[in-house]
DNA sequence: ACACCCTATGTGATTTTATAACGTCAGCAG
DNA sequence: CTGCTGACGTTATAAAATCACATAGGGTGT
């Protein structure tokens, strides 16, 4: 829960190592920010529509560094104004997750804004059990075991979910 | 990996180290035979109730190579008398993936019989976007770059999900 | 401007997946 | 026998996801 609140000004702390990995404090209104401003370039550049709803999943899906529930994104459009029937919050979540500017994760069936918009890629995911804080890391899937074991057999890897669950550092800390 | 596998009986059977990997014909029978006598064993030494339930689901599950469903489980045992309701299902499924008799996955919603009984271990799993084949490999997850990670920021990894959705090499076959 | 199409959104209903809550019964220890 | 515990059965409900259909807005070509 240390993320929640948006802290103070300060806009010019881009707590770089942290912020790639996720754990740890860092400008929370600095990278809600860039998060939807990249976006919102991205999209010009491709031709996609980041539409308010989408927008705006997008933007509560920044502000926490936790996975939300389609269900807790869809209260949060209502009280927005937005329509309130799942498909609202499903669409919105489907162009999100299939143009990388957010990830399911599947453990939990729910969702987080990507950490590392940018062109694709396979995101391996650490979930705190405690506090449900979730860092995205980068993955190499096809250079591990995994890789390995598929090669062997003649398995094409089109996907992968990497979801490590445990104790985050923070919590650690706390005990 | 460091398993001591018990797979290695495995006298004339066609393909071994297929069936360690999970695509590719084998002796199906066989597997389902050793799976059940397997589980039995280690039920009597470690003081485990292989129930009747229980034991018809984990039977259910070896007969395919594939994810079954919670539902689709239930339907079955309804059709062989047992009881119909959806905690008779989930009851034992908890049981044998706590027990390591079953695995979830969590891509699917979906559960599959653990293709290497004995000690404990994180699976990784080839799911077949075609044909809904699942094939478990070993995995290393402490070793690989979630592991690293990890290790980096001070993560203590509990359990992990690890999951590659694609091709299986008998539908790349067939196309 | 107009008609047309395509995409996104809004809404109601339903399906699929999972759990809560509570009663019963069998096996076993005291 | 009594009381406990763990497994099972059943009703009900929660949580997650999709289907089906109607409407609205923004472009395009004419």
């Amino acid at each position: 829960m240390i993320y929640n609140n948006m802290t103070s000004e300060t806009p010019s702390t881009p707590a770089d190592n942290a912020d790639l990995i996720g754990f740890a404090k860092h400008d929370h209104a600095f990278c809600v920010e860039t998060g939807l401003a990249t976006a919102q370039a991205r999209c010009e550049a491709e031709g996609l529509r980041l539409t308010p709803v989408r927008r705006k999943v997008l933007e509560m899906l920044l502000q926490e560094h936790r996975a939300l529930g389609a269900y807790a994104i869809l209260d949060r459009l209502r009280d927005e104004g937005f329509g309130s029937q799942p498909p609202v919050a499903y669409r919105a979540l489907d162009f999100l997750v299939e143009n990388g500017f957010a990830h399911k994760i599947e453990r939990l069936n729910a969702f987080v804004a990507c950490a590392h918009p940018g062109g694709s890629h396979s995101p391996a995911f650490m979930i705190c059990r405690k506090c449900d804080a979730v860092a995205e890391a980068y993955s190499a899937p096809a250079k591990g075991a995994l890789g390995a074991a598929a090669r062997a057999v003649g398995f094409e890897i089109e996907r992968t979910v990497v979801e490590a669950e445990g104790i985050c550092p923070d919590c650690i800390e706390k005990r």
